[in-house]
DNA sequence: CGATACATGTAAGAAGTTACATGATTGT
DNA sequence: ACAATCATGTAACTTCTTACATGTATCG
């Protein structure tokens, strides 16, 4: 995941592993490693396999910068992972997942792509919350009181992103049709 | 992490490793690994540790059942787990360690600490949002819609914790005062 | 007799964590 | 001289994933 993460990001520039860091400790963007020893290798195995080249700035004097940008392959990967289709065991399991390639796809695969994932998501929202109201309504006269809250906790929080759904749903209908 | 999941529900009932998979490919208790080559280790790792200890139930003709059961040390070590502090930064990365905490907070240290875990929750959330929103603010202009859009359901999701957290406070303050 | 549920495990490989190592440049 | 920032990397260890291996009992 953490290489998917670093293919979106320099799908949108180019950059090095050292900025790649930077972007995963000061911004809010979903706790991803940050350290090194995770992004080193992972670039390292992006180009490997040919996602990504990276060029060596022998530039202005400091120590070598390596910038990596993209290849075409790195491209259709990207597109394929943002593109594939989920259902509602994904947004249980793996929301932030589902999170982190909706903010990487209008750049990547357009407008109309996002808003079939949105589309998507929302059904998988709607198949997938219902079983977890009929599981807390089952089984909270027999939980501990903090674990019932734990669960309710879930449960708004999905009713949060539902309602999510449907306003980005409508930004991007909106947004299509006049032009 | 599992580890701690492993023994939080060991806690509630003794259990094989079985047992303990199908609670988590069953019920959403948030994404654990469900997988024999995870929970299997696991338990026995926590079984070196002297955290739990099996006991083969050579019983009633099936295969032999190992059940699991939190020793003394093991209980220390939940309740350490369960009450250490936490601040903004858990609350941005680790919220799902956080809510599974939770779960377990007021069955192992009672209800006296599950309202302090709140109470640092909320506090921690009121630290946290502002810097998102603020983010959000100066950097929303120059980001793609979905890139936008994915930060503004950071922000909402994190809202609605905020809400469900005061909701739950409540709930402990009014239990406590009345007995 | 074959499928399914019960039940436990291992082996190979992938990936992350923590900590260390290295080295240049700029500011104090 | 020394600290901070820029910049890249490795090594040891831990853990998870995927896939396989094994074995019993029940149901149709």
């Amino acid at each position: 995941m953490l290489g998917y993460a670093l293919l979106g990001l320099l799908h949108q520039k180019p950059a090095s592993g050292y900025d790649l860091r930077k972007i995963f400790t000061e911004t809010p963007m979903a706790g991803y490693s940050d350290s090194p020893g995770a992004i080193y290798p992972a670039l390292r195995r992006l180009e490997d396999q040919k996602l990504v080249h990276g060029t060596v700035e022998s530039a202005s004097g400091l120590r070598q910068r390596k910038v990596f940008s993209v290849t075409p392959a790195g491209m259709a990967a990207l597109k394929k992972w943002l593109t594939s289709p989920f259902g509602p065991e994904d947004v249980a399991r793996r929301l932030n997942e589902l999170m982190l390639r909706f903010a990487f796809l209008d750049q990547v695969a357009g407008e109309a792509a996002t808003l079939r994932f949105l589309q998507s998501f929302e059904a998988a929202l709607n198949l997938y919350l219902p079983t977890l109201r009929e599981f807390l309504e089952k089984h909270a006269a027999s939980m501990p009181a903090s674990g019932r809250l734990a669960l309710e906790n879930g449960t708004l929080g999905y009713e949060a992103q539902l309602q999510w759904a449907s306003r980005a749903i409508d930004f991007y209908k909106n947004r299509e049709k006049p032009r």
